[in-house]
DNA sequence: CCAATAGTGTCTGTTAGACAATATACA
DNA sequence: TGTATATTGTCTAACAGACACTATTGG
């Protein structure tokens, strides 16, 4: 069969890479994994702190999800509770390289896991992030600072209205703990009342028998019913941002 | 330099389209816009009907939107009012001639910008939706049915809290008619009054001077101050799906 | 005047915010 | 018992739903 009646695949392909911001919160502060990239000759930004991520390999990768797992995982060690999509961004001016598309995901990951990305050595570390979503005192390889805060307006905008922060507590916790993880996530306080009885209502907690004793009353523990399944609440919290 | 000293670019490429669920209202029920694949040797799925899509093209694009614009207007003659991504999804059983990718577009067209699909004959034409989100009466070519599905559920969770299905309808419009279009895409009525204090107090709206004779007493007319800004709304309707 | 559509008044229920009050631990 | 922390009670404001009511047009 003549060549020319072959369908149109296009000659070139675009790069495509998928980038993880992973989040977590260290000291009451929120903190995102980063990078560094390697020295090697040819590699773009070389020694640069970027955000973890790699190649779809065609070869290995069964879906996208997977080859986020991989990725987050053979770079930094670390297996996410929570992943999601963020977007996607291409353009010829992303990677020195090529056209290049980045998958962009966000991860939480529990302060428990965080030690996990210590073993790396200086390769992999948590740096801590600005109120507006950016880390602190690094400049980022390529576009990975809008990216950082891109993911973190996508996890503080469903804040709002889900129980996304859960997951960034190992399990048990407590109300006040869960309670701390929300305000820190989305930087304000919260009212005590009004937050138990929204998340009491939300019926996604398992209430355990047991208690934590914090030095004073000992608070009640709980569990999520199921840590896969995100709770969406009827009305957001107010003095959220409203914006699209 | 030695070949082995590169930086280590993936071998293989996964294909990247982009594919498009536009979406409109032809006479009060929600449609998507399916084109059929080309019959020619060696293409996947001869004759199917499918979204419209089409390979990143590195050469002419831009970026991504810019990509989605382009393959929407070529393959169909239209220019979406609204544009927004919704998913990337890729496998290996995608497509059966590579490991392939697609970054999945939601567009809302306005009723009036129906007919420039129309031209294109045969190849294009807008198929009516299911209450569940999928086209009637059509087999659609590989995932696209899911695909469809899904950036139908992403607008109408969307709509439950934003202005988000005014892009449905051309300006200027009364009030009945934004509601109309807001109870087609959300598949439910809506009580009148909630509907008006609720929209007129997002302050989103402009009022014009005019308004339209529909037969008995005529409506006041409206446009949207920025359409571009989706309006988010603070509280959601109620009887909502509560689905993550 | 009648029919039909546009627009308003008013009541209720829900739930977030404010903040005071109570409960339970340890020292 | 005192103090710190956890948990609850109560009031208010905002706003969606229900639904009856009024307003404005054409015939």
């Amino acid at each position: 069969m003549p060549r020319s009646t072959k369908p149109p695949l296009p000659a070139r392909r675009p790069l495509v890479t998928v980038d993880i911001a992973a989040l977590t919160i260290i000291d009451g502060r929120p903190h995102v994994l980063l990078a560094r990239r390697p020295d090697a000759p040819g590699e773009p930004w070389p020694g640069a702190w970027a955000l973890p991520g790699g190649f779809v390999d065609v070869d290995a990768d069964a879906s996208l999800e997977a080859c986020a797992r991989r990725v987050l995982r053979e770079r930094t060690g670390i297996d996410a509770q929570w992943l999601e999509q963020v977007a996607a961004h291409g353009g010829r001016e992303r990677d020195p390289r090529d056209w290049s598309i980045t998958l962009l995901h966000a991860a939480l990951v529990p302060v428990d896991d965080t030690r996990q990305a210590g073993g790396q050595a200086d390769h992999v570390r948590w740096h801590p992030l600005r109120r507006n979503g950016r880390p602190k005192g690094v400049k980022l390889a390529c576009d990975h600072g809008r990216l950082v805060a891109e993911a973190v307006a996508r996890i503080r905008r469903k804040s709002e209205y889900t129980d996304l922060p859960v997951r960034l507590l190992p399990e048990p916790f407590t109300l006040p703990e869960m309670q701390n993880v929300f305000e820190i996530v989305l930087d304000r306080s919260i009212d005590k009342k009004a937050f138990r009885t929204r998340v009491l209502a939300g019926e996604m907690l398992e209430e355990l028998d047991s208690a934590r004793a914090t030095g004073k009353r000992p608070a009640r523990l709980y569990r999520l019913r199921d840590r896969r399944q995100l709770h969406v609440f009827r009305r957001a919290l107010e003095g959220g941002d409203a914006a699209a």
